[in-house]
DNA sequence: CATGAATGAGAATTCATTCAT
DNA sequence: AATGAATGAATTCTCATTCAT
């Protein structure tokens, strides 16, 4: 089952979601048919336990968003600096999937539920830094926290498509734009 | 043919560009198969159109991003507040294309490029924007250029999926955390 | 669809409602696959079509019952000869129905319905007739009617397992037995 | 074993033979595949032996039939009764079968034979007590028997479909006709 | 130009059967 | 003896595409 979980990354990843057939992710997995819908349904329902994984490791990315910065008081531009990183480690992991998912979402209410609530931890979280910070009067604190989860979200996408790699460069922009935005 | 782009986008909406069937196309469009392929050559050609159509409105919004500052000089927050609303009418537009448009990039060149061209548009133009601004030594302009884009895109997809709408208050704080990470 | 209708008589005929592949009718029936499932969603659906026409053709036999007896007042031997030559014939023709009829009647319960009616249909008939006979004041005219039809139906499938063809001598015996019980 | 033949009579009366699973059997008999593989080689085998198990019974009710009249010479209304509600006995005891029985029989042979010999056996003790009753000149006695059989049977697969139970009344009247009709 | 019935290649899915433990 | 995960052949079913009208 395992086997099966990582062959479908690999294969969502090679040949996207959709022109994925259960027959390459068996072939990856080494395994068969049969095998294959004894622990999925079909191939939705395989989409969705990755899901779920995902979604659990935001988890831990919200629960590191809610450690107190490190000189107490406002978040430095290095607490965000930090973040990003983690969540860009995060985005590498999970891409295959994103594509896929924002799609599905449209359709299956399972995988809209877990996305919801996947971006609400991560929105939520930000949205508590925020609150944390000084001069944000004039901030949605909501609109902000999602926003900041936008950005490092679509950039790394977009990155892709432009052949550009998101290396440290990048990561120290987007931090620099975040901090000010919310911090400064 | 103007009925059957219509009908796609219709059809790309409810269910998604993969779960759209010619067939549902065709009904919405209240025309048979026989006329859809004298027309286009498959699904993914009437993608093709849809997307250049989306291209071509957003040179429209590039544009309107290279006429100057109303002040002169650096842009005010009501320059960076009209552009964004602008963004964001072409984005409610063109919503059901952009979700398939990234997944099917990856496979198909002719949309990848159409992507890439699009997104450099925009991201060049906002680019120049931020030379204009004072006091970003330590911003890499093409990161800061593509992060925008990306956020006003994403937040609209990722507000949708909350069922949040995207209101003034919304956009006002946009506009606040854009200016104020490359123009203050 | 009328070929995949008579197709589907030919191949339940050879070798039964479930070791019928839907690959035998559309052999048989001289077209594809795809053509199948234009008409008709699964095999189900398919016996359901054929069954609902054996259910009119019933309806047929039901109201050759209804017509006044020969004689008038009380049905003779030859009413009920005749009636039972009807009969046969049309067990003859939906005879590679009925197994499969009487099987998948208990579970699927479109089948069940068409069944009930066609059932009620000739037994009612029937009760009708034994209502003219006299001396039938230890009969329950409902039971009756029911038993003729059950004894009717069955005679033909065991004499087919048998071996024996159903006769003129099989048939005389069965209005004897029929008309003793009911009419004398 | 008993365990999985009893589970089996339960599948097939709930989903019927054909689309009970060698699933559904092993875990009503709360045991496993390899399990029944030990003793039966297929379903078809299993049925094979829950058949022979209904055949010994009606060997049973044939000799019942062979036992002399309570007064000697032609059969009463009580004799036809007593051997009908034994025969009701037998019927809902083995209900379940007899549907895939009749089905299968045209495919497999051995299932076919057993049908063959269980038919023989009842008409012909049925056969045996028509010649003892009296002005059956005009019977054919052994279509005369199996029609007996055949009435019975039916009787009660007809009345399960409507929904009636097979009650005393019924069994009176189904009596009452076969008494008139053979021994009067 | 427009139609929509027909096609069949290709994908999904089922389930009897095996076999290592 | 008993188990149940794994297998894959056999089937069902879908849908893009064609073509005669």
């Amino acid at each position: 089952m395992r086997r099966l979980l990582d062959a479908a990354m690999i294969a969502f990843d090679q040949r996207g979601y959709y022109d994925t057939r259960i027959n390459d992710v068996v072939k990856i997995a080494k395994t068969s048919h049969g095998t294959f819908y004894l622990y999925f349904s079909n191939k939705e329902d395989l989409l969705r336990a990755l899901v779920t994984e995902a979604g659990a490791h935001a988890q831990d990315l919200a629960d590191a968003l809610d450690r107190p910065p490190e000189l107490g008081g406002t978040p430095q531009w290095s607490d965000v600096r930090g973040w990003i990183a983690a969540y860009s480690d995060h985005w590498i992991r999970f891409a295959p999937l994103f594509r896929a998912w924002t799609d599905l979402a449209t359709i299956d209410p399972s995988l809209l539920e877990i996305l919801r609530q996947t971006l609400t931890l991560m929105s939520d979280a930000l949205e508590r830094q925020i609150g944390l910070g000084a001069s944000n009067h004039s901030l949605d604190p909501h609109t902000a926290g999602l926003a900041v989860v936008a950005m490092l979200d679509r950039f790394h996408t977009m990155s892709e498509f432009l052949g550009q790699p998101v290396d440290e460069v990048a990561l120290d922009t987007l931090a620099t734009m975040i901090h000010r935005s919310l911090f400064e």
